[in-house]
DNA sequence: TGCTACCGTTTTGGATCCAGTTCCCGAGCA
DNA sequence: TGCTCGGGAACTGGATCCAAAACGGTAGCA
């Protein structure tokens, strides 16, 4: 009989998602050594299945190993976070100008559910649901590309900035930005208007990594 | 005291390499299922290190996974080929065009010395050396862009055809093709002339996905 | 004082063993 | 004949134990 939440199905599956967040909610800073001893204990698991979750964090790039030194959380410096909103920047323009010419009631029909979401959590302040819904949102429109590479990375790319973004989110300023922004972007998909929609996604990026970039150097 | 050819320090390095290597050769064909207690026991070592590695590589998109099932080497279709070329062109373009203003006489040297073997590897027919010195000229050039993430993410996609890039090696026409293509490209480039190389490198590609489709077809 | 070599401790890497799930095949039945 | 339901074999998932490498502190020495 499985709880409400029900665990994932493997052990190395529940582990990854708890370091996962732990790392994307900042629990876990950016730098720090994982113990796999101390960890795996707390989770109350054995090691193994927590080196086998260690190991698909470090191929989605959120920690980095060392033979016979052990995993550590990634540091990102200014110019990597740079780097990650450029290769997002193209990227994502290839998902929406791939998705524009599939796009369905089905899915323009997720995409204001999603945002509905976003536009009550922000409303009341409640950034880890808005996170949540932010992301369902977009990615909703990139899943619509039918380019499942192409999401993959994408979605490795958000994971590895995600402690950065809840930061943004923390602003109420910026979180009207979002909703606004958000808005746009749906009326012009609802267009048909790939470009347009390409053009408010970039300033929303651009809006988001100026933000950051502000906080980090402080 | 170590080898000559010195194996990695790890049993899992030791691992990820040999079944990386029989994944793209296509010695390990796709859609096989992975016995782990045969494989670990061809190459001597305990299932521990071998699943790890197995992670690695479903990171990088080489085999997939399921719970309970067990990891398989992955097959691509027609419209997966097509969208790992696709995706080359846009991250490459992006590398191509950050690398030209970061250009020097060393990373030019390296670039000249791939290339040389490549012709000499290409007169030869030596198949496995030239899709090595190959990857070597292009990734020289990728690497010079100092975006390291990007250049992880085209190797994955390199690494995911593999199998599939050494076919178009067989043909000697098509190799000439490659010779002329690389020429024209280096020229480009010592010229600072990045979109000049850009579209020699998207010919470079679209050459190769299309003989590829060619022959998955039959 | 500063450097180096050594040794005990900590931590990671790997092998083995057991548990739980899936797969495969055949018996029973409609 | 075709379908469903065991039941055992095969395989994956995970825990424990041991080996090997890295770390940290101290003693010895220049």
């Amino acid at each position: 009989m499985a709880e409400v939440g029900s665990r994932p199905p493997t052990a190395q599956q529940f582990v990854l998602g708890e370091v996962r967040r732990a790392i994307t909610s900042g629990e876990l800073r950016p730098g720090t050594a994982i113990r796999q001893e101390a960890l795996a204990g707390r989770l109350e698991v054995s090691r193994v299945p927590l080196r086998e979750a260690l190991k698909t964090l470090e191929g989605e790039g959120l920690v980095t190993y060392r033979a016979h030194r052990g995993y550590r959380v990634v540091e990102l410096s200014m110019a990597d976070l740079r780097e990650v909103y450029r290769l997002r920047e193209i990227l994502e323009a290839e998902a929406v100008r791939a998705a524009v010419p599939l796009l369905d009631e089905a899915v323009l029909g997720r995409l204001e559910a999603a945002q509905a979401e976003v536009e009550r959590a922000a409303g009341e302040g409640a950034v880890a649901v808005m996170a949540g819904a932010n992301r369902r949102f977009h990615f909703a429109l990139f899943e619509a590309a039918a380019m499942p590479r192409l999401v993959r990375i994408i979605g490795t790319l958000w994971d590895s900035t995600d402690a950065y973004r809840s930061l943004y989110y923390a602003g109420d300023q910026n979180r009207r930005h979002v909703v606004a922004e958000h808005r746009a972007a749906l009326a012009a998909l609802r267009a048909g208007d790939a470009e347009g929609a390409v053009r408010w996604f970039d300033r929303h990026r651009a809006a988001a990594v100026e933000t950051l970039a502000g906080q980090i150097e402080a």
